[in-house]
DNA sequence: TTGTAAGCGTTATCAG
DNA sequence: CTGATAACGCTTACAA
């Protein structure tokens, strides 16, 4: 067992002939101390390799700086980038983040939020999964903020970060339809979230309005492996579809790759193709997809932004952002 | 402000009629308490929504459950799945992750070292960068335990987790003799990170020990940008080689891409390619790339049993796993 | 098995 | 500006 030997305020006090408020003082920012005081104190607390106990200051302060990042699915590449802005942001505002991963089986976010609570985050950020109602109460209840990253679910008293899915979905479309596509089809998976759904209903309904052909599939979970099952089950028909919307990008590597591939259609030649979601593998050259970008710094800023103010009114508030179209070459005619 | 008002131990143990010491060994695994006064404190925990306060806890027995992953350029393919492994492994040891991204600034990983001390963190596990010694010194004397990831540093009293990069790099060289190749090259990056300047070592001596002819070329971050840009200094001189070994799978990646779609150039019939990593995307179809796998689990598990086992002996350690090759197309004759 | 009481390292309050 | 003193919520001897 380890010594686990750290030096407290109050050796640092004496060995700077000092009250240990002087030292406290001397590691609050904003707090009232003579320069010479506070000198000797740094000089102390250097020698004696002291370090402010967060613990303790949390302890008091009612406040420990720790943000969970509650999140499923850490290596797949929207997600990752997510993080790294959200970490990165957090740091700025002089908070830490505590991770901790989700998986799909039932009460695993809330468990999450249980293990936030026991830490007193002052703040937990959900990027998927749903809490449990109950437990989003206990959060709020207990002081605790929320913020909902692409869950579009209402839940009183947290900040919900979404954006225009829908939207977006109906502007691949028209884009589609420019490109000459005659026969449109949706790639989705199963897992049924609220932003995928979105994106299947924003799509559907502007082909249905445009008076085009629209079908859809669903398999699997939103990876690369589910959108080359998806490409076999799709590409295969007598009337295959010309235009491919997959619900996200990894969707879209799995279909292409199986298209070129495995079925030997073009794109975008004979198919088109587009995603969700702009991740970096988007840009490589092997894809080159069309693609919606997630505004991941501004999704992070406004979350940050949230957390950092504690706003006055406590109330919900709900931001809608933006999702550029990034026009790339696997739909013809850009 | 928000209201932050959490409920106590003390407030349990009002409603449940005992002290709040029941309460706590009540919370205390292995604590001695009789099944009628456990039942009763859970009751009243539950209807007042009781959490323990880890941060008090922590306080008291100078163990605060916190790991810290230090690690910067976390959106990468490789980082996010060891990270992935990490905080799942942690968790499931009882051991929650704190995670700090760091950048290539001078004394970033010491900010997050401090970071984790204030804390007080239980341990430290370090995925890039590299801690300054006195700053490490610190760490350990203050009984926090160090892991250095694909560091290869000796610095006593850590645990040190690394491959065997220079000899992994010694087989690809065989790959490339048996599929006939005869210009060999290694593609790094400017990094200059342990093991990237093993696997260019142990690559480069196997050539020559075999008499092949092999040029090393350097570039840029580790990414998909700087493969790109190597294979255009490369690929263009007058002998361009036939065989080339990229020091991670991004690289190959951009390698691959601007040899097939910039050049013109077959792989694998007119250019072998080998990565290291075994990234998800090594494994898609439009690459198919004969690589080096990351035995990200078995990191993980020995990282994390290692922390959990409070080895008596507190020596350093230093663990050496094996990196599996694993054969698919970019390599003819597999 | 249970309760009492003494800390853990910090910050906030309040005299001086 | 500075120093005592009382919290903060918990664990852990120690005694009952």
């Amino acid at each position: 067992m380890s010594a686990r030997d750290f030096v407290s305020a109050q050796e640092v006090a004496d060995r700077a002939g000092v009250s240990r408020s002087a030292v406290s003082r001397t590691f609050t920012p904003g707090a009232s101390v003579s320069a010479e005081t506070r000198r000797r104190v740094m000089e102390a607390a250097e020698a004696l390799g002291y370090h402010v106990n967060e613990l303790a200051r949390g302890l008091m302060r009612n406040e420990s700086g720790i943000v969970c990042l509650i999140v499923s699915d850490v290596a797949t590449p929207y997600r990752s980038a997510l993080l790294r802005e959200l970490t990165l942001m957090l740091q700025n505002a002089g908070k830490v983040a505590m991770l901790i991963s989700t998986d799909r089986s039932d009460g695993s976010v809330d468990r999450a939020l249980r293990q936030a609570i026991r830490y007193r985050a002052d703040a937990s950020i959900i990027l998927s999964g749903m809490p449990d109602k109950s437990i989003a109460q206990l959060c709020l209840r207990s002081g605790q903020r929320l913020v909902l990253i692409n869950r579009d679910d209402e839940q009183p008293g947290t900040l919900q970060i979404n954006l225009d899915d829908q939207e977006a979905a109906g502007r691949v479309v028209t884009a589609f339809a420019r490109a000459g596509c005659q026969r449109l089809a949706f790639a989705n998976s199963e897992a049924g979230t609220p932003s995928l759904m979105a994106r299947e209903r924003g799509f559907v309904t502007a082909a249905r309005a445009l008076g085009m052909e629209v079908s859809v599939e669903r398999y699997g979970w939103t990876g690369y492996d589910a959108g080359r099952v998806l490409a076999q089950r799709m590409l295969t028909r007598t009337q295959r579809p010309d235009g491919v919307f997959c619900a996200t990008d990894l969707l879209a590597c799995g279909f292409m790759d199986a298209a070129r591939h495995q079925f030997s259609i073009s794109v975008p030649g004979q198919l088109c193709v587009a995603g969700f979601d702009d991740i970096e593998q988007a840009s490589w050259s092997s894809y080159d997809l069309t693609t919606f970008a997630q505004p991941v710094v501004a999704i992070a800023s406004k979350a940050v932004a949230w957390l950092a103010n504690m706003t006055p009114d406590d109330g919900e508030q709900s931001i809608r952002l933006h999702a550029e179209l990034v026009w790339r070459g696997s739909i013809r005619g850009g």
